[in-house]
DNA sequence: TTAACATATGAATTATAATTCATATGTTTA
DNA sequence: TAAACATATGAATTATAATTCATATGTTAA
């Protein structure tokens, strides 16, 4: 599978997820520290670490320390390389509408 | 979780997997009978087939019966609702960059 | 310098989705 | 009308990812 497939194709599988969805959400109003996200969506510590950690090695969001706590945000070249990606490769104006003719015969090839 | 949210993250579960995903993509293409699909994808008949039952049921495709085919291609409203929804949920220019003060104190809520 | 706190990590478990297998349904052709 | 074909379906199995549990690491405050 092409590179451009395989980084959209995995951005779906994550965003698939309940929790991880719901954490992306929440980070779109911002940076929020680890603490901030899994009371806020009423998830366990180790849980939302186990997501972030997830998304993080994808690339999809940014971790800044600061003290003992850290800070999540999205990676917003990230966004825009899979805005531009799915546009490229499933935007509707690519989509093609042509109809078949009976998939006769033998062949059964368009 | 809201309509819009839940009809978003449905989509990326079902396109994260693999072989969902290269149908669909194979579809963008226009519309095709299902031994075409699974002959190009190398993917077994019964396994396209429930995977294009999903996508169907999910509303992100259509089937068209003729004969003793079936010819499926992609429900484009679906599509252009997806797109309308990303972009209001998840578009780039939605990203708040607010940075935080340390979430000092006993506190911890932005 | 010890206790409390914020976060991370790896292994064990559990939940969920994908694939396979056997077979059914409906259609066309000989 | 029987055989061949295209597709669908449900149950069984397998693969994969999510969650939990126990605990580790690093930081701040008493």
């Amino acid at each position: 599978m092409a590179k451009d497939e395989s980084i959209l194709k995995k951005f779906f599988k994550l965003l698939g997820d309940d929790n991880k969805f719901r954490i992306i959400l929440t980070l779109m109003k911002g940076e929020r520290c680890v603490c901030v996200i899994y009371k806020e969506l009423g998830l366990d510590q180790t849980l939302v670490s186990h997501h972030l950690s997830a998304l993080k090695k994808a690339g999809l969001i940014n971790g800044r320390k600061a003290g003992r706590w850290v800070y999540y945000s999205l990676n917003k070249e990230a966004f825009k390389e899979i805005e531009d990606i799915y546009d490229k490769l499933l935007g509707i104006k690519n989509i093609r509408e042509v109809k078949n003719s009976n998939c006769d015969d033998k062949i059964c090839i368009t």
